[in-house]
DNA sequence: TTGTACGCGTTATCAT
DNA sequence: ATGATAACGCGTACAA
């Protein structure tokens, strides 16, 4: 009852039996007859016993426990990411510590030990924008931890890496644009070194180069992921006498920044200036205009992440992802931010967020 | 390097002292001289030695852990509670661990079940819908585990709650919408058991009470938190001959759901119709009409009720909260969902969410 | 089928 | 100022 929180011991008092038989009666072993197991769970229930971890994981080495390392948990992507995440630890009783970087590097490396320190099994992490080195991920790894990237990731640190098919994704997406008679379409994209910028720059680049557009070079604006940067290079852009009719971005978050100052310059969307984001946050079809942006499929690429462990954990086959990387198809969503002649019809929003009420 | 991790016992061999006496010079021990303890951490580092949080728990009894166990991370009211609750924990040197209940009182348990495992030190939880019963939280309790409930709590559960002010914010929240001369004022609620919604309905009624409205019985709708009953029970207000001019609820998603409704029936908002909404995410103020909602200071609430608990393990000032109860005063924000005369200058909009990008 | 004995890594206590 | 030892709760190899 009250006191003490009840061991083995406890229970093997009571039954008159040794601590290591209830031990193995508490994990079905199969030595032991259902009756005992039954026997002493009802007393372990009837204690009120519960399981330590620690212990265990003292004892036996693992943890049970994934780690879970992400900028910002209030974005929408990344909480999606981590609901999928859970869903996969939940189905193998793993638990999982969620840790936040800010997008700082310093608070990541931080965030590396704790999880050290935890001896977590396996960590996921999606790293900062700040982030270049992986030495805190290489002293994780020697520690025994297996490290799995998802969306941002370092492509010189060795491990899986599940993300989206951001070239493509970011091609496909200048393709609509030119589809609709956007012809000068610039580009806000973020730092340089990561892949998942690198790659929708590239995927840009590409559909601008087979369209033989001709772009200015100040068109394309690298490294501006925060709202600051990206107000200053839109303001730039759009200030200009042959300004942008299209204005492409890496991020929900800068598309938006760029509508809501469009907004403010009197510039029509999607009229004057088209406007695209990334990731589909689900403030995105709740705008005015609702904005197109490509799904990233969050939840499900953190739903892969995770069983990635798994499965290798398992013993699976870890032979199916090539070159380390996982790759989730993401695809496009059109809605009014760039489409020059809205649809006549009110167009049946997604049900996608109906169900999260 | 490789191989093992590095213990105690290791730097110990290395250094040609004793294991304890290692542990004592990595913890500042005020014994150990400090040319020591800086030999001690060198050497540390260099092994790549990492405290091993479970053995240090399994002895000491503390893990220095914290769980917090929410409905759906993805709401940004909870995700920004758990920020709040990360800066505590993060001051403090604690870890959280994240559990979401999904608003199923079995996962919840299970949830529960997950941290006493984990033997944290402290609960922070926000109840799911369905909670009615708190066995699950007594027994974590009777395994010495501070229980913590915020925002959606149980009243007869012995422990703190960090709540908001609901019933004032509902009161002024009518008056506001008196103000602006609505008079039909309808009142869409959430689960009549949990405090949190039953306040805010008790505010309601003050106000219409005070202002001598005549309401009919069918404008009071409870337990409609889900988008389904949301939908349903504003249908049937709408339909009506002599329909609301008001619709008050208690939550934004809510909101949102009677916001798209009044707009496929072609109802405007807020000429024919003034909208209103609690919590404050994120998306209230991007929507068109900009929804007018109840700010709860969601982060600052996580971090007093995280902060609780370190007060308190601190040996401070527990009786700083009567009744067991901390409010935090929330403040309503009006925006153009309530506002018969929209504002004819473009209002600048809150810095807040412009700070997350 | 059941029990004994030991060790996981750390730290508190006692001793030197 | 430093070391030896025990103990935290559990699981497992080994013994019976």
């Amino acid at each position: 009852m009250s006191g003490k929180r009840a061991t083995i011991y406890h229970i093997a008092e009571e039954l008159g039996m040794s601590a290591s038989y209830v031990s193995r009666a508490l994990n079905d072993h199969p030595l032991v007859s259902v009756s005992v197991r039954e026997k002493v769970k009802k007393k372990a229930a009837e204690l009120n016993y519960r399981h330590n971890s620690h212990a265990a994981n003292l004892r036996q080495g693992s943890s049970k426990t994934m780690g879970v390392i992400i900028p910002h948990i209030t974005q929408s992507f990344f909480s999606e990411a981590i609901a999928g995440i859970e869903e996969a630890c939940f189905a193998n009783n793993y638990s999982l510590i969620i840790c936040q970087s800010h997008e700082s590097f310093a608070q990541e490396r931080k965030a590396v030990d704790t999880l050290i320190r935890q001896n977590v099994d396996c960590i996921l992490i999606s790293v900062s924008e700040e982030t270049q080195s992986s030495e805190h991920l290489d002293a994780a790894r020697e520690s025994g931890i297996e490290i799995i990237q998802f969306d941002r990731y370092l492509d010189k640190t060795p491990g899986y890496k599940v993300i989206s098919d951001n070239a493509e994704a970011a091609y496909t997406a200048v393709k609509h644009l030119i589809s609709e008679k956007y012809k000068k379409i610039a580009f806000i994209g973020g730092p340089w070194h990561l892949p998942v910028f690198k790659d929708r720059k590239d995927g840009y680049i590409k559909g601008i180069k087979e369209a033989k557009l001709s772009i200015p070079f100040n068109y394309v604006v690298e490294n501006a992921l925060s709202r600051e940067l990206t107000v200053q290079a839109a303001t730039e852009l759009l200030s200009e006498k042959d300004r942008p009719d299209a204005i492409m971005t890496v991020s929900d978050m800068q598309a938006l920044a760029v509508l809501q100052l469009a907004e403010s310059m009197n510039i029509e969307v999607p009229q004057q200036l088209a406007i695209l984001g990334f990731a589909n946050e689900s403030f995105t079809e709740l705008l005015r205009p609702t904005l197109t942006t490509v799904d990233q499929q969050s939840k499900e690429l953190g739903k892969q992440a995770a069983n990635l462990y798994f499965s290798k954990a398992a013993g699976g086959n870890t032979e199916v992802v090539a070159d380390e990387k996982l790759v989730i198809k993401s695809n496009i969503i059109i809605r009014q931010s760039t489409r020059r002649k809205p649809a006549a019809a009110a167009r049946s929003s997604s049900k996608k967020s109906a169900a999260k009420a």
